[in-house]
DNA sequence: CATGAATGAGATTTCATTCAT
DNA sequence: CATGAATGAAATCTCATTCAT
């Protein structure tokens, strides 16, 4: 059944990406993945045909994960705001997926395959961000000298890189900051 | 002698470093290490007795580099934007640098004497920008409003992931927005 | 199959044990264990993960090997003297045992896993040998001011040493002049 | 100078006899004997060419050492019983001696040059006893019916191994059972 | 003699992957 | 599908020994 096969997999691509969060891509053992899930490490390779396969698997997983924070909201300062409060919200839930996804992103540096997947997803997510703020401009909550490619950027930058090498108040302290710059506060 | 004992092993943790910077600690080996400097793999445990000590050697070297972009100028607004562009001017030069640096955050949150050595550096690197923002105020630059451990916390958190998961044009966007918002422009 | 992998256990721990016996636990290499059952030195770690995991197998099959010496005989005395016969006739047979013995007993004292093993069998042994005596007193084959401890002690002191730094014509001897000691020998 | 030659040497077969007897030959690391002298590693090759020089020297001293308990006393029974009292001595104040001599001569089976260290003393010492035991039956200490050979053999063969799997206490005992038999009690 | 540096050979251990059952 | 067994390839680390200084 595929449905049975597709649960499987995706518990594997859970356990996967839970061990490399705790220890990383380094500290990735197929044996220990298939012990998480029960499995005997050799029915894993019919799942995933290699270990290749199953990282790939989970790097698309997490971008997936992440850009699943749609944000609600009826005017774009509101969906700006509510974005990056679900973001922080996420952060706090979980922050194994940021670990995970900054794993992703130094991988990526060399693996050309898991690149394309990391780049679609940060293309996306600056569009979105682009998007929201022209629609913003537009409507007269932020200046139109407003250097929107240059802001989204700056939140990506910005939100990529909390959560590592920054305690978690310090991370707090740098999001609320960027709502400042982006006038998101009141 | 020390000098050429010393040499011998800064040769090799450089060695590890760009070894690290293109293959992240996944992918780093003894044996290429001690290959890349002309050395047998045995006489590198001589330097180092573990892999271990080898990686906090370079951990050490790599904060220690980044933390010597010294700026340079009268006022601190000058300061800040001098070693921004000390900065920007090292990712150029250096990407491997970044690249590093990022692999020994992940790491250090596995690794508890790694993650000493980072903080140190992200706390002193923290109070140095708190510093010459708190200067600036008294000297009339910035509003005497300016939150700047918030302000701190967003900086380094904008540079941390540069160059990481950004393409080097939105890494110069997201730089130059950040010099925008700290209104070091003119 | 369970038995197909004690087998394989067992090989293992004989051909460890003849290494032993032959090389000393100085000389005991898994590669070499591994080559003489023909298996990849890797699949040994299949079996024990570590050496010392078949080491102290070793030593258990060894402890064992030699507790199996079960006297027959109705009276105390036929026990005991048989169960010297039996001894003796096993150092002909198989001196290996006695050696291996002996290197277990020496490593005992640094290993305490070791340790125990060895020393429950010899308590077991001095126990066996007190309860002989015993009898035989009770059944007026020794005199009642026999030190059974002592006697005991002196047996298993004697019997450890015998085949090693002594030809097999002193330790034939040796063994002769114990049983007269102990008058069995008519 | 030879007599400081001849005193490094020395120094270093007594620290190398410690090593064997605290970790086995198993355990026999140059490096260490020459720290434990505070010597250069190197320069231990000065005085011993290799391993097995030295190895060589320390089992020569140790039997050496044995070698010398000399007993005192006017009649062949004073003279056994001192023999005994001395070993037991000996025993108690240096444990070492005993387990190094049991290493040597497990280690006297797989090498010939030791072994010929090895079997010589243990021929003298068997001779010693000998020649004792042939005195006290010519002045009627013994019965004419006793088998010299025989009881020095099982003399030698349990002095050999007390000490070693056996605790102090069972030591003791075995001990005091030979000079039982050997009537040298009062 | 003394010493730090260097090395070759080898030992244990790990792990992804394959395969027969 | 599931699983234990097996393996090749490699990685880290150890250590006696040598050598230039």
């Amino acid at each position: 059944m595929t449905s049975k096969n597709e649960d499987r997999s995706q518990t594997l691509i859970l356990a996967a990406y839970h061990t490399i969060a705790e220890k990383g891509f380094e500290g990735l053992r197929l044996r220990e993945v298939a012990d998480r899930v029960g499995l005997n490490h050799a029915t894993l390779h019919h799942y995933f045909p290699t270990k290749e396969a199953l990282v790939q698997a989970v790097v698309l997983y997490v971008t997936q994960r992440f850009a699943q924070t749609v944000p609600i909201g009826e005017t774009p300062v509101e969906q700006l705001r509510s974005h990056l409060h679900l973001i922080q919200q996420l952060m706090q839930e979980e922050p194994a997926l940021f670990i995970a996804l900054n794993e992703a992103k130094l991988r990526a540096q060399r693996d050309p395959i898991i690149r394309i997947t990391v780049q679609k997803q940060a293309e996306a997510w600056h569009e979105f961000l682009v998007n929201i703020l022209r629609e913003g401009i537009k409507q007269g909550n932020w200046s139109e000298s407003l250097d929107v490619e240059a802001v989204a950027s700056a939140i990506i930058a910005l939100i990529n890189s909390t959560n590592i090498g920054l305690s978690s108040k310090r991370t707090k302290q740098a999001m609320q900051q960027l709502e400042r710059w982006l006038e998101l506060n009141d």
